[in-house]
DNA sequence: GTCTATACTACGATAGAC
DNA sequence: GTCTATCGTAGTATAGAC
């Protein structure tokens, strides 16, 4: 498909060199048509833009769909999760939002929304209510039952530290790298990074009821 | 001075914009000089940019020096500091870089290094070796003693998850206002994500001894 | 040291052929 | 629907006046 295609190197070109930096010149030579092609279908380079935040929207949903499904309340859940449950399926989640985070082929996606993070703009609409505003809400769903001690501001933001633990994956990138002595994060880096982001989020949310 | 002004226009420029994205036209003029200014002081606009960075790393390093140096072995620690002492002073310090992450002064310089995470140039080593590695660092040898059960390697991925839950306020700032139901972070929403870092960290770090 | 003037390249948008 | 051709604007670099 012509326009997945455009989409998929407007991804790539926007999240690297940013809405002024790219180019729809070259956005168009990469995906094999002319420029025009892109004034037709999405009316100019704003219109690409939106619509390339919505095509990232769509693949992370599609992505993170079987963890965030699986979190979904179950008729067999009865009236209620445990504690012990639900702090076993948080886990499950943020180990699954992690992989994605150090997933190779997730790195343009994540630079076109941490351009967005840092400077929204309409696009960021798009980004959170097509994808991340989903994973916050089951997320937070299942912190209040895990830690009932805490007040909903306080879920609020235990939510975001969590999920901080997994975008420091991808986000600081070099960093990590230069920590861990490898040129880049490989599988064995990758698995202990897990790891550790499960012994911290467990040992925060079984942690202390005050 | 006006070498001093022209860097505080790159840093802001060029984090917004990117290297490619940025013009040096247009830092020339929010600096009030001619273009050709920058060519005769930086070489051009590579020069430029790595020139930036250093000035962020001077920026960062005389910043964070208070909490870092707060860290570096005092004469009257004795032999070694017990766990509860590089507990707290290990808090301290990253409730202090939550400070900075949380400072809106501070925004250009982090879109400028959030583009050297994910795609690292020359300018990179400089923010690293000038900044990040001493905190890195000290944190590091902090946690070696709060959590003496840990291997190295876990050490250093335990002091990426801390750095994370900092990260995160600045990173996903827009999804954090969000979720926190806030147009923007004020000092109210800073507090709670200190205290919650604060007790995270302090969870994690005296939690359990496997 | 700092300026103006200029050469060259690349950008986005659009009109019109097929 | 997809292409080529063209227009107006803006970019970097550089030469040379002061």
């Amino acid at each position: 498909m012509l326009q997945d295609k455009i989409l998929d190197a407007a991804v790539e070109h926007f999240g690297q060199l940013g809405f002024d930096g790219a180019s729809t010149r070259e956005i168009a030579r990469a995906s094999g048509t002319a420029m025009s092609s892109i004034t037709y279908h999405f009316g100019g380079k704003e219109g690409l833009y939106l619509a390339a935040a919505s095509h990232i929207a769509a693949q992370i949903s599609t992505r993170m769909a079987p963890a965030v499904d699986a979190m979904q309340p179950m008729p067999d859940d009865g009236p209620g999760l445990s504690r012990e449950a639900a702090t076993g399926r948080l886990l499950a989640m943020l180990d699954g939002f992690a992989g994605m985070m150090l997933d190779p082929t997730t790195a343009s996606w994540c630079r076109f929304i941490v351009r967005e993070q840092q400077q929204p703009t309409a696009a960021f609409e798009r980004l959170y209510d097509g994808a991340m505003g989903a994973m916050v809400d089951v997320a937070l769903a299942h912190i209040r039952i895990a830690r009932p001690d805490l007040a909903e501001r306080q879920a609020k933001a235990l939510t975001v530290m969590l999920y901080g633990q997994c975008l420091v994956m991808r986000i600081g990138r070099a960093s990590v790298s230069r920590i861990l002595d490898v040129t880049d994060i490989g599988e064995e880096e990758a698995a202990l990074l897990r790891q550790q982001l499960r012994d911290s989020a467990e040992c925060i949310l079984k942690g202390v009821t005050r």
